[in-house]
DNA sequence: TGGCGGCATAAGCTGGGTTTATGAGCAACG
DNA sequence: CGTTGCTCATAAACCCAGCTTATGCCGCCA
């Protein structure tokens, strides 16, 4: 109602919360799915048949599509509800994750396991882990701090976190550690730039000399790109998070240098495209980390094992 | 508070919905992340700056984690913050593509594009490509009706939808198609299986002598594995839906056949391992199809050029 | 023909999120 | 050195979404 709405489209008005059904009437749809009965699914979420008939009956008012048939003898999802179904899981799924890492995050003289990790590790891949961790061992509380490479290894020498992940070229003093993962940095430009359509790969001397969208020197993203290119990367931008360089990137800044992690989203749906660039060693490894001779034990062990292709 | 809460492991109490913030708090902290300051996060969701600064203060009770460093001249994310607003953002994009989904669900008479797809494609691309083409053209409206490839040549012949998308072996009589993407169907199999330790591929008749998790017939996936086994598939059981499929592969039913599209997050995660197959065509191709002569045009043409790489 | 499981409706309560109104800290500027 | 303008915090009043309890209808099955 108020004047910040009408700056988007037509066919929208208001925001992204009151045209999607919030979590919890997401997961009750889910359990009806699954149940095939809305006092089923009411049990299954402690609360009682009328609150979850009232919830998806508000839901499909508001999505003004029917997404349940009732029947005396239970309820199936339409066509349109199952489809509804698939998309809220995502929903769900991503909320999982969300809940396993703010957990985490929580300090707590309790943690079984307390992890420390770098930015990469900890944003893409740490709360997948986290989330199969807890399937298989529901009663492990763990703690995660997150930082750069030299605050790992810190707080693992100083007996403040059991297990590292770091995703530098060189592994700090001190520590042992197993790779676990391969990561590669990508050239990534929006499409519209003159790059989004060369055939020819991009040559080291040609990326040293192109200014490009960064991270802040002393990111392990940046460290590899200058170790790479002997220190010569020029900045057009330099920004502290991979988030900030990415919607750079596909405002159309420029080209931009990131994992591959956090762009395969934007690949897949054309907001980004990739450079191919030849000669110059832009992969590198993600590790887990522990101190020189603990071998990881327990829970520890337990995570380790998870994040090994 | 209910007796439903005690299911759950020790550290959790509540359901998901009472331990992540609402989808309203995360775009509020996804705003004020981006503009550094709580009012005007406030402005641009339209409301006030005391709403806001209640609302993101009551999140971090409930996450029990600080997430911004307030000061008189604005408002930065902690470190901890950062990684929240990471997987926020996360949660954010999922609502939405539900969010485009359900727009298109409803059935509206001054759709400008009006699309029939399949199942699958509907699930695991059209959301993408739906936000992609309202980034570029925000006040097309679109209709979805999702079926199988009879129902979506029915429509487009019919004039009931101006573009389509299938994923069987053939394309129906009186379409002209392009191919947009390849997809192919695996087997997985939950880790523990002994198929999951193998060190051979398996060989077509194993496949066909192995009952397996299948979904009904008729379905494209079925379609195409009965056409590459010779119509031998032996069902172990028949599901509706691939979720269906899935959760059972998932909970160690027997090995299950499902498109690559449909297990990328459960491959990832470790939930599933593919199990390599030799000697057996499980490759099909996703097209998008229109009747014959009437080349797409208009928004048809735009949502079609994004489809294809 | 009860009994059971499924869903809908109605009435009343509660709490979280909102608004308005106000105050206080810090910076820049004449 | 006060004024203006930005920031955020607090307090009180309000409103509505979602919950519960209570009840009724429908269909299936023993």
């Amino acid at each position: 109602m108020s004047n910040a709405d009408e700056q988007a489209g037509p066919t929208v008005s208001g925001s992204l919360a009151h045209r999607v059904p919030d979590l919890g009437a997401l997961e009750l749809l889910l359990a009806v799915a699954r149940l095939g009965s809305l006092g089923g699914a009411a049990r299954e979420l402690g609360i009682t048949q009328p609150a979850a008939s009232s919830r998806i009956r508000s839901m499909e008012r508001q999505l003004g599509v029917a997404l349940v048939d009732r029947s005396p003898r239970g309820s199936r999802l339409t066509d349109a509800g199952a489809l509804v179904t698939d998309w809220a899981r995502r929903i769900v799924e991503a909320a999982e994750a969300f809940d396993v890492g703010a957990q985490a995050l929580r300090v707590r003289r309790d943690s079984r396991l307390r992890v420390a990790a770098s930015m990469t590790i900890a944003e893409y891949l740490l709360p997948g882990w986290l989330l199969a961790l807890r399937a298989q061992r529901p009663d492990t509380a763990v703690s995660l701090h997150a930082g750069n490479s030299t605050v790992v290894a810190e707080r693992l020498l100083s007996d403040e976190a059991d297990l590292g992940f770091v995703e530098g070229l060189s592994v700090p003093a001190g520590l042992d550690s197993a790779v676990i993962a391969h990561d590669r940095l990508i050239v990534v430009i929006a499409p519209g730039h003159a790059w989004a359509r060369r055939r020819r790969s991009l040559a080291a001397d040609e990326l040293a000399s192109t200014p490009l969208i960064l991270r802040e020197k002393g990111s392990g993203t940046r460290q590899v790109l200058d170790a790479a290119l002997g220190g010569l990367a020029r900045p057009l931008i330099e920004l502290s998070s991979t988030t900030a360089v990415k919607a750079a990137a596909v405002s159309g800044a420029g080209p931009a240098v990131l994992s591959e992690l956090a762009v395969g989203e934007e690949l897949a749906m054309r907001r980004l495209v990739s450079v191919p660039v030849d000669g110059v060693a832009l992969a590198r490894d993600l590790r887990a980390v522990w101190p020189t001779g603990h071998r990881p034990t327990g829970p520890a062990r337990d995570l380790l094992s998870l994040t090994r292709g």
